[in-house]
RNA sequence: GGGCGCGUAGCUCAAUGGCCAGAGCAUUCGCCUUACACGCGAAGGGUUCCCGGUUCGAGUCCGGGCGCGCCCA
């Protein structure tokens, strides 16, 4: 017997206690690897470590559950991985923000301890491991609320040595293979946390600015006239187009001419070190023709050359594009500090002059040297400068304009102030390489594709199986991959995977050893001698697959970059460096005698202590993106890339089945999956693409809340789904999500706050707490009715089950509903659908199990054999359906439901198994005889006459309890006679008839015939049903007018599919009689 | 600027080109009905954003507006 009421504050952690002790979550490798069993498997996306979790993944993680509980009880050996992902600079803004909240030492304490050798960058990693752990508790408490099935066991962190093994392997091969590379571009520089970010770190946020509008002075360079100012009149003579000499009394001919430039951020002028013109420019010519002319910046005094270049918009203040109309056709280059002129540069070979610090302030200490009077503007904050700038330009008469412009600037994600676009040495992956964007790009599905650009190959695993639901997100991946530029992966963090790279300089002639990243001159031949000796000595120690030895030598660098593979490799180093340190081979050659086993290994070690003439080996302080170890999760939770790691893990699980995440994450999280485990699991070191990580990628909604906004802490309308678990119940929640997943893409959820707790909240989730007590109720009075009755059930029904034979209308009805639903939910599975799949369990469930089909079989079930095995097997089927959306609630009902025996259906299997647990019960099976059209037709039609008898009787004014007598025609009475029981249970009616329609009945019309309703006695009041009558004929008129308009239309007639032409005329024959029988009442009745 | 999507009842959302555009919540009325008031029965509530087109037939397809969200520049 159940309790009364269902309270999952008291249910949900003993349930869950007892999946965990039957170890019903966990997978197994090995039956899969000896194809023993299919597998079925999921990768959670991690949560990041910086917060507990929101709504939102409550909603992707219920996804997740829904589909593996479904799997599982389908029969699949199903692994759900769980984890954590460490989220590098969020996680240790975090920290630092706290630290300094709470007054203590923070990051940039750490940094000068770390500077002073005070091992800082240890301890606040050590602080970061601890918040780690204390998030990493939390959501998973949260998860495991939720009752989500991850197999516990198997929980991987990012940063674990699991995962860093495979990020150290990854990096490795691309390094190896040329897919990474070092260079000194413009980022994406956030100057507060003092890192480079990716593009997609970016966010780009309208700001109200203005366009300055510089003059710069004109001057010759070279010949007789170096340095002199050129004059308007020169300029004329040069063939400058007169418009384009300004006129009037302030500036006469032999008065400095000029050229003006429109800019946004006038405190980089600092670094220009070109100005640009468009070649279809008229004043293009005279500029830069013969000997051309240079303008000279104001206080630093640098002399700049007037280019060509297409880039520049020509000046036109009738354009609607804001780009031409602010323009003066003139653009300042600095391609130090914007990425356009960046480009730019490159196409002209300008100098870049970085003029700013890390920290964004003007500096002359970063790569500016020629400063002169410019020298005020140095230790300025960008914004200062600016003002200065502006102000110096004024007081020399050399600002035309300042007009205020809104514009879309980047902004950190993190610390939400300006990018800088900045130059900095950083490693990139080359993801623009075919290896990587090409095998990501053929992977796609062919439906899916919108152009036939980048074909999958036949017979190629994985090409052409990617595939998105919805559909539409393909594009989206697509655009990515079209657009996509090289991949910044390194982060000036402390939090995160370490570049597994040491550099070595050569001592070198033009002034010592560099004894960090910068750029030291000049090539050296020394390198490859240092590099082959490098690579002997590894092998000597049987590391030569785990050294990798670069000679980074391009015409700026010069220097070796080694990378290891493995923390063995990492001590060859180590102990290389030591030896160039102290050059003592002996002492080193005991310490590290793990490696130099052998005679050849000792001998190379002093060969190279001979020869040191180079710095020790450094490790790159950076760290990498975090997305680079987010994009070997599928790999490397399951051991990649250790071959039969975890009993063969990787082999049994990878490919996964499906990845659930939301739309925001298409772009970098999934491109980048997918671009990894091609190219690493390449069967041929990357000329054939290896295997996807995953089949499909379903795309969900983002909740946001009932005002449309991204729900988020400083807004405070975030909710917590433990939370709701505390006022709904976890089952409630998860209904109600899976309720709302539709294929849109957001979803509101109006948030509320409770005021006795103070937390937040939502009504929504009532849906999902009624339906789960509804649930409850209905098996409670189930099971009530099965034990109340005792009928002989074991000699009555064969063992084959119950027949068809031993049961009225509504049991064949409910079998064949459930029937169906048992289709539609293996359908939307299939497709994502899970709004499709939680209503039609809610409709089955409430709709046709409670409202009609409990309420029909309430007189008879205790004395029937039939409707008792229908009254199991149908609950215990809703039960196993509803399991994966709701799995407290249904383990809850089945622990003592599960006791309960009664002679199965046949045509519904309902295996048991498990060890008595619906969490590893079997799916239901229904076979498709089950589904009876006929029976559902009758019901269908007498639950339409019970509704308008219900509804005459309140119209009427009816009491409740008085049983009445229904007259109705032999015909129909033929043909629902199966549903009487039914329909007097339901109606309230104490007898069905064919007799005549007594005097004083009320007439209702049902299917175009008079029925009558008789018993009412005083109730009845014939000026209200005279009302109802008049209604209801003004209605049928109407209705009618329609449908013979459209069975007049020829076009109708003639061309719409028979059955509807003919269900047409049925109709409107119906409605005619109806409408008559109605006047004919009227008229009876004197109206 | 480019891409994707959205606009349906007071709210949140459904509806392979085809029956009278549905459901839950909210509202109104009647019921403590021996499973369930987190419930039962009933009712009201719609210019499907606007304009035009294709079609026998458009919430749905096409074109153009208006409004909104997100992603990418």
């Amino acid at each position: 017997m159940l309790d009364r009421t269902y309270q999952p504050s008291q249910q949900e952690s003993r349930i869950r206690e007892k999946w965990l002790a039957a170890n019903a979550f966990h997978a197994d490798p090995v039956p899969v690897n000896q194809g023993k069993a299919r597998a079925y498997s999921i990768v959670i996306p991690p949560p990041n470590v910086t917060a507990a979790l929101h709504l939102g993944h409550a909603l992707n993680n219920t996804i997740q559950d829904v589909l593996i509980r479904a799997h599982r009880m389908k029969g699949f050996e199903t692994l759900w991985m769980p984890g954590t992902d460490h989220a590098g600079i969020a996680t240790q803004t975090v920290v630092d923000k706290r630290l300094k909240s709470e007054g203590k030492k923070a990051l940039a304490d750490y940094k000068k301890m770390e500077a002073e050798g005070e091992n800082g960058r240890e301890q606040f990693v050590g602080l970061v491991q601890a918040w780690k752990d204390e998030y990493e508790r939390a959501i998973t408490n949260q998860l495991e609320a939720m009752g989500c099935s991850c197999d516990w066991e198997r929980q991987r962190f990012t940063m674990d040595e699991t995962c860093a093994r495979a990020v150290r392997e990854a990096f490795f091969r691309l390094f190896r293979d040329g897919l990474i590379y070092r260079g000194k571009r413009l980022v994406n520089w956030d100057p507060v946390t003092r890192t480079a970010l990716a593009d997609d770190e970016v966010e780009m946020k309208e700001v109200d600015g203005n366009f300055y509008y510089l003059r710069y002075p004109l001057v010759h360079k070279g010949g007789a006239a170096s340095g002199q100012p050129v004059t308007w009149s020169e300029l004329a003579a040069r063939g400058y187009p007169p418009h384009s000499i300004p006129r009037d009394d302030a500036h006469g001919d032999d008065e400095r001419a000029w050229v003006t430039v429109a800019t946004t951020r006038p405190e980089t002028y600092l670094g220009d070190t070109a100005v640009a013109i468009n070649p279809k420019d008229a004043r293009a010519g005279a500029l830069t023709g013969g000997e051309g002319l240079f303008v000279e910046l104001p206080l630093v005094g640098r002399v700049i050359p007037i280019i060509q270049d297409d880039y520049v918009v020509m000046a036109d203040p009738e354009s609607s594009d804001s780009k031409a109309k602010f323009a003066t056709g003139f653009l300042k280059v600095t391609p130090a500090h914007d990425p356009n002129d960046y480009e730019i540069g490159q196409r002209h070979g300008l100098e870049k002059i970085n003029v700013m610090a890390e920290d964004a302030s003007i500096s002359d200490k970063h790569g500016w040297e020629d400063v002169g009077d410019a020298h005020i503007f140095v230790g300025l904050s960008r914004e200062e400068a600016r003002k200065k700038v502006v102000m110096e330009f004024k007081a020399r008469g050399l600002v035309e304009d300042v007009r205020p412009h809104r514009h879309s600037v980047g902004h950190s994600y993190r610390s939400h102030v300006a990018i800088e676009p900045y130059l900095s040495d950083q490693w990139y992956v080359k993801v623009t390489d075919d290896r990587l964007r090409g095998f990501a790009q053929r992977a796609l599905a062919s439906d899916q594709r919108s152009t036939d650009t980048h074909k999958a190959q036949k017979g190629v695993e994985g090409d052409g199986e990617l595939r998105f639901y919805p559909a539409r997100y393909a594009k989206t991946y697509e655009t990515w991959h079209d657009n996509l530029r090289d991949w910044c992966i390194s982060r000036q963090l402390w939090w995160g995977h370490r570049v597994p790279v040491w550099a070595w300089y050569p001592h070198d002639d033009f002034g010592g050893a560099a004894g960090d990243f910068s750029i030291t001159e000049g090539p050296s031949a020394r390198l490859k001698k240092t590099a082959s000796l490098l690579e002997m000595l590894a092998e000597s120690c049987g590391l030569s697959g785990s050294i990798f030895v670069r000679c980074d030598g391009d015409d700026i660098q010069s220097r070796l970059l080694v990378c290891s593979a493995s923390e063995r490799a990492d001590r060859l180093l180590q102990a290389i460096d030591e030896l160039v340190r102290d050059g003592d081979d002996a002492s080193v050659r005991k310490k590290y005698s793990d490696l130099f086993a052998s005679d050849k290994s000792r001998s190379l070690l002093r060969q190279f202590a001979d020869t040191d003439d180079g710095t020790p080996f450094q490790q790159d302080p950076d760290v990498l993106d975090t997305w680079f170890s987010s994009a070997l999760w599928p790999l490397s939770t399951m051991g990649w890339p250790e071959e039969g790691a975890f009993d063969g893990l990787l082999e049994a699980f990878n490919p996964t089945d499906v990845l659930c995440t939301a739309r925001e994450i298409i772009t970098l999280w999934v491109s980048r999956m997918v671009m990894f485990q091609r190219y690493l699991t390449s069967p041929d070191g990357g000329k054939t693409p290896g295997t996807l990580p995953f089949g499909d990628v379903f795309i969900h909604a983002m909740i946001q809340d009932g005002e449309g906004r991204k729900m988020s802490k400083s807004l405070g309308n975030g909710v917590d789904p433990l939370d709701i678990i505390a006022t709904h119940g976890s089952d409630a929640m998860r209904f109600t999500l899976c309720n709302m997943t539709t294929q849109t893409q957001d979803v509101r959820m109006p948030v509320e706050r409770d005021e006795k707790s103070g937390k937040n909240t939502s009504p929504k989730f009532d849906i999902g707490r009624n339906f789960v007590t509804k649930l409850w109720n209905a098996a409670k009075f189930a099971m009530m009715k099965i034990e109340d009755g005792q009928p002989a059930w074991e000699a009555s029904s064969s063992k084959h089950g119950v027949t068809f034979n031993d049961l009225t209308l509504p049991d064949v009805w409910i079998l064949s509903r459930c029937s169906q639903t048992v289709a539609k939910v293996d359908e939307a599975l299939k497709n994502y659908e899970f709004s499709v799949y939680a209503q039609a369990m809610y409709d089955l469930l409430w709709r046709d199990y409670c409202d009609w089909y409990l309420e029909a079989v309430k007189p008879t079930v205790a004395e029937s054999v039939g409707q008792q095995s229908v009254l199991r097997a149908v609950l215990d089927c809703v039960l196993r359906l509803l399991h994966p959306i709701m799995p407290y609630v249904t383990e809850a009902i089945w622990e003592e439901f599960g006791k309960i025996e009664r002679a199965p259906i046949r045509g519904l299997e309902l295996a048991s198994g498990g060890g008595g647990m619906l969490v590893r019960a079997a799916w239901p099976v229904a076979d498709a005889d089950l589904i009876n059209a006929d029976a559902e037709r009758v019901m269908a039609r007498a639950q339409a006459l019970v509704e308008q008898i219900r509804q005459t009787r309140e119209r009427a004014g009816v009491e409740r309890k008085m049983q009445l007598s229904l007259h109705l025609p032999s015909g129909i009475e033929r043909e629902l006679e199966p549903a009487f029981g039914m329909m007097q249970t339901l109606a309230g009616l104490e007898a069905i008839s064919t007799a005549a329609i007594p005097d004083g009945a009320v007439r209702l019309t049902f299917e175009g015939h008079e029925l009558g309703l008789f018993g009412m006695g005083d109730a009845v009041d014939s000026g209200k049903e005279i009302d109802i009558l008049k209604e209801s004929v003004a209605k049928l008129d109407k209705e009618i007018v329609i449908l013979e308009g459209r069975l007049g239309n020829p076009g109708y007639t003639e061309r719409a599919p028979a059955h509807l032409v003919q269900q047409t005329r049925e109709q409107m024959e119906t409605k005619k009689s109806e409408r008559d029988a109605a006047r004919a009442r009227l008229i009876e009745l004197g109206a």
